[in-house]
DNA sequence: CAGCATCCTAATAGATACTG
DNA sequence: CAGTATCTATTAGGATGCTG
């Protein structure tokens, strides 16, 4: 593992303008939907339309077909319709999609680790205010 | 019956109130602004109000003071005030805060490496559906 | 300087109904 | 089954004005 005293950027420094591609490319990314519609699919490598609406609980059908649909266009999953009656629609992840799958190991370990120190730091920030 | 065989969870299953909440704080702490805060805060150690307005280009003041704000209250920063006139406040990284900057670098990187293959696949898609 | 309060608009998400 | 279309409720976010 690296160890970068400093800087989350590894990489030379970028222009203003890809700069902002990139932080719009992740606040994309990492949306809650997202995020488990690439787990759903890291987990079980290739599943249909209402399979991924069983896996991720709470998305709506709406939503499902919205995040699959950006997640296409960006290149990150693979929509394959299957010509029968009724229809049949896979989804499978692409390189690129399971890269991302990978390179989010860090934040989703670091939520893991932290999420108890977080609820208590909320409360301590609440009661601070309140009392 | 679930076997994660390359897993971006290196860590044991959890429960799905734990799930959920991991992937609620991803959700909140990928934000635009958080991400371009932390960005700013990690590269220049500690900082006034203004100047941080200042480095994170286009961030209004209202956005600017709730994102400090939540990421005060989850413990990604610390906010002192110097009790001088004009006031004086100083926000800085908590260590839990550097962790996340830390954690990030993977899907930084990411995005970096494939912002171009991103914007590519994008086209692709678009002329598909208009063409 | 570092904010809070207010108003207002635009983008989002959910529920529901319908279709090839 | 795999969507689309539509309506509505909630939220996010910008602009502006004011204050200790």
């Amino acid at each position: 593992m690296t160890q970068p005293d400093r800087a989350h950027h590894p990489e030379e420094p970028v222009s203003p303008e890809v700069e902002r591609l990139v932080t719009d490319i992740i606040g994309r990314v990492a949306d809650k939907w997202t995020l488990l519609v690439l787990e759903a699919l890291e987990e079980h490598g290739e599943l249909r339309f209402t399979a991924i609406g069983r896996e991720v609980e709470g998305i709506s059908q709406k939503m499902l077909t919205q995040t699959l649909r950006q997640m296409e266009r960006d290149g990150l999953v693979i929509r394959t319709v299957h010509p029968v009656i009724p229809p049949k629609v896979e989804y499978r992840l692409t390189e690129m999609g399971h890269s991302l799958g990978y390179a989010f190991c860090g934040v989703w370990g670091w939520a893991q680790t932290n999420h108890a120190a977080i609820v208590a730091a909320r409360a301590r920030f609440d009661t601070r205010k309140a009392g």
